[in-house]
DNA sequence: TGAATTCCTAGTGAAACAGTCGGGATTAAC
DNA sequence: GTTAATCCCGACTGTTTCACTAGGAATTCA
C-alpha cells in the first residue's frame, strides 16, 4: 500500500508548477535542483503528465514547463492517477471494470476493498493544486512563528 | 497503492478460519483448497499471524489451525498490517516515526500522505472479522434471492 | 508404524522500482 | 549561425519485491 517515488516526485513536481502558475516556464533543471531529484527521473515523469494535458512544454532554451490547467482544476487523484495507474488495492475494485472475478457481488474481501479505495479516493479527489498552495502558506506562516518563538528562547 | 496476495490470501483465510471459530482446528490443506491457493504459500502467511497471536497451531494428523482470539477482537487492520507492513502511502507517515524527512512539520504533500493514510486507517479498523462473517451471510441471502429470482424467469 | 499435519529455510523466475545514459530536435541569446 | 539551454525519446541496468516452489525436520493421531 505504498506509493512510489514516480507518484511523490510527480506531486511535488506539480506542485512546483502550481506554484509558478502564470509565470515564466519552469525548467526540469530548476524543479530538479529544488526537489533533489535527478533531471533525467524527472524527466520520464512529467512525460505523462504532458501527454495527459495537465502540463505543456516550452521546448529549447529559457524553455520548460507552466501548468496547462489552473491549479484548482487539477487534483490530487489527477496526478497520482496518471503516474502510478489505479488508486485501488485490488484489481476487483479499479475504475475499469476487468471482471476477473466472477463472484465480485457476493465477495467479503471485495466490499473491504472497494471501502478503502472509495475513502482514499474521497481524500484526494478532495484535494487539488490550489489547496496545496494555501496549505503551504499557511505551513510558511506557521513556521515563521515558531522560528520567532525559537528566537525568544 | 496495491495490496499484495499476501495481505489478500491471508484475510482470505484469517476469513476461514473465523468461519471456523470454536470448532475443530482447519488443516491448511482445507484453506488452500477453499481458496485456490497453494498450500506452500499459505504456510508463509500464516507463519507472522501465528507469532503475532492471532492463530494457534494444532501439529500432527488432524491438527491445523485455530483463531485464538474471537472475531470481534480481530480487525482487517491487525491482519494487513502483519502481512503486509504499515497501511501508510509513505514512510514518513507510517507509525514508528523513522524521522528520516526533517521538513515533515511543514511538508505540504506530507499532508496528503497522512490524510490517505488515516482514512485507510479508519475503514480497516472499524471492521473486525466479525463483520466480516456477517456480510458473507448477508450476501449468502441475498444470493439465494438472486438465484431465486433466476429460477422464475 | 505411518499418514497427516505444522514448521523452517532456501531457492527462483518474473516483474516492478528507481534510476542512468546517450542522442536527437528545438529555440533563445549572443 | 553558432552555441547553450532545453525538451524529447528509447534503451539499458542494478536492486528489490512478488509470488511462489521445494525439500526436509518435527510432531501427533490412528
Amino acid at each position: 500500500m505504498r506509493l512510489s517515488t514516480k507518484g511523490r516526485y510527480g506531486l511535488k513536481a506539480m506542485f512546483d508548477l502550481a506554484m509558478n502558475y502564470g509565470d515564466k516556464p519552469v525548467s526540469l533543471t530548476t524543479i530538479a535542483a529544488r526537489q533533489g531529484v535527478s533531471v533525467n527521473y524527472l524527466e520520464q515523469l512529467i512525460s505523462p503528465l504532458r501527454k495527459a494535458g495537465f502540463v505543456r512544454s516550452v521546448r529549447g532554451a529559457q524553455g520548460g514547463y507552466l501548468l496547462n490547467v489552473s491549479p484548482e482544476e487539477i487534483t490530487v487523484k489527477d496526478v497520482l492517477v496518471v503516474l502510478e495507474g489505479p488508486l485501488a488495492p485490488t484489481d476487483c475494485v479499479k475504475d475499469e471494470k476487468d471482471s476477473s472475478c466472477d463472484n465480485a457481488d457476493y465477495c467479503v474481501t471485495r466490499l473491504i476493498y472497494e471501502k478503502m479505495k472509495e475513502s482514499i479516493d474521497q481524500v484526494v479527489t478532495s484535494i487539488t493544486l490550489k489547496d496545496m498552495i494555501d496549505d503551504h502558506y499557511r505551513m510558511a506562516e506557521l513556521k515563521a512563528q515558531a522560528d520567532d518563538n525559537f528566537k525568544c528562547l
